[in-house]
DNA sequence: CTTTTCACTGACGCGCGTGTCAGTTTCGGT
DNA sequence: ACCGAAACTGACACGCGCGTCAGTGAAAAG
């Protein structure tokens, strides 16, 4: 049930998705549906809850002092595990990631919980990075959350889009990209840094 | 008009918006809307497009062997310009960027093709920036996504919970994370590339 | 074989928001 | 001052999808 609702939705969207379609994908007539859910509103939030708590409980703080693994190691971890949860169900992606936002004014307001919630955790990661050195100084927001958007976006165009990119390919893509960027230019104008300049080749 | 359904898209989002709220705001009748629009739908698409179009004409192609202007410099006035196009209509920037999305099967081809034209110029430009070392080696359109999709998240972070952050720093950020990451770490494992190693501090 | 329970059915009524259009007001031209 | 055109109004009818509930059939209990 849940599963038919999941595609349901995946295709046609939350919106213009409904009840009908939803039983006549499961096999089931209107009034069981209301057996098991309150409303259509109740089997989303469902399905958004389940794949949230997944990834919620995915991702582990990164301990920069366990002597077994490196911080890189614990970083491309975490991104591995996201990714894999992200890309094992394209359909329930797809609809985090474009559907989700705009269901409800109380839903949108748990959905921003949760990215806070990965966000406060991640900047926490940044912030005790800092003091070892082994992340770049600057603001923590911000890194976290452009770190958040390239991963939602990257995913979101592979599921979209169905690229059959590895997996491991694509963690590995966001590791460099949070390692060294990609842009090799002087900046000659505003805060006038020197950076140590670095070979391009 | 437009400016009055703007408001109540961005508070209520595209599907709780109701074409009464919209008159209401704006003082007209009911009959009145529907002599200037189509339909709810067609006031919305019209934001957009508007909002789209003003976008893609502020995006200049990066030419690296502009003599007067150099790479870092274009780079810095395409991202200027269009975090400041986002912030300059908080509005409709919240809207295109969380209510767009599932208006619509039709609606979301047309955005994704916006993204696509975008993404697409992206990726020429660091082809091109590729071939003059200015970009890293590596696949331009996995690059692409990611930078959009941190500067989509950063500005609609922006907007969303109403930081006040100087547009100009906003720029800088977003600059500085394309030109070094902020991960200061060794890869031990993977494709164990020997990357020379920068201080960190 | 009868009764009770329980999962399931699907036609129906209802509420909501949409789009219409006959009627009204405002304006500009003569 | 008069008239025609154009802009505007808002009560109404319609359709759509939701949630309900009296009814059905099948399985467990007696």
């Amino acid at each position: 049930m849940l599963a038919h609702a999941r595609d349901v939705f995946a295709r046609r969207g939350y919106h213009d998705a409904n009840v009908d379609e939803i039983v006549k994908a499961a096999g089931v007539a209107r009034g069981t549906f209301y057996l098991y859910f309150e409303d259509k509103r109740a089997v989303f939030e469902e399905i958004i809850d389940r794949f949230i708590a997944k990834l919620a409980m995915s991702i582990l703080r990164v301990d920069p002092r366990d002597p077994n693994r490196s911080v890189a190691e614990q970083v491309r971890e975490n991104i591995r595990s996201i990714v894999h949860l992200l890309l094992e169900d394209r359909a329930t992606t797809k609809i985090l990631l474009s559907d989700a936002l705009g269901v409800d004014v109380a839903f949108d307001r748990k959905l921003h919980s949760f990215y806070d919630e990965v966000s406060k955790l991640l900047e926490e990661s940044l912030r005790e990075g800092q003091d070892l050195k082994v992340v770049e100084k600057g603001d923590v927001t911000m890194y976290a959350c452009m770190t958040l958007g390239a991963l939602k976006e990257l995913v979101y165009q592979v599921v979209i889009r169905d690229w059959d990119t590895p997996e491991e390919k694509l963690v590995s893509e966001v590791m460099t990209f949070l390692r060294r960027g990609y842009l090799r230019v002087e900046e000659s104008a505003a805060p006038a840094k020197k950076l140590p300049r670095r070979r391009a080749s």
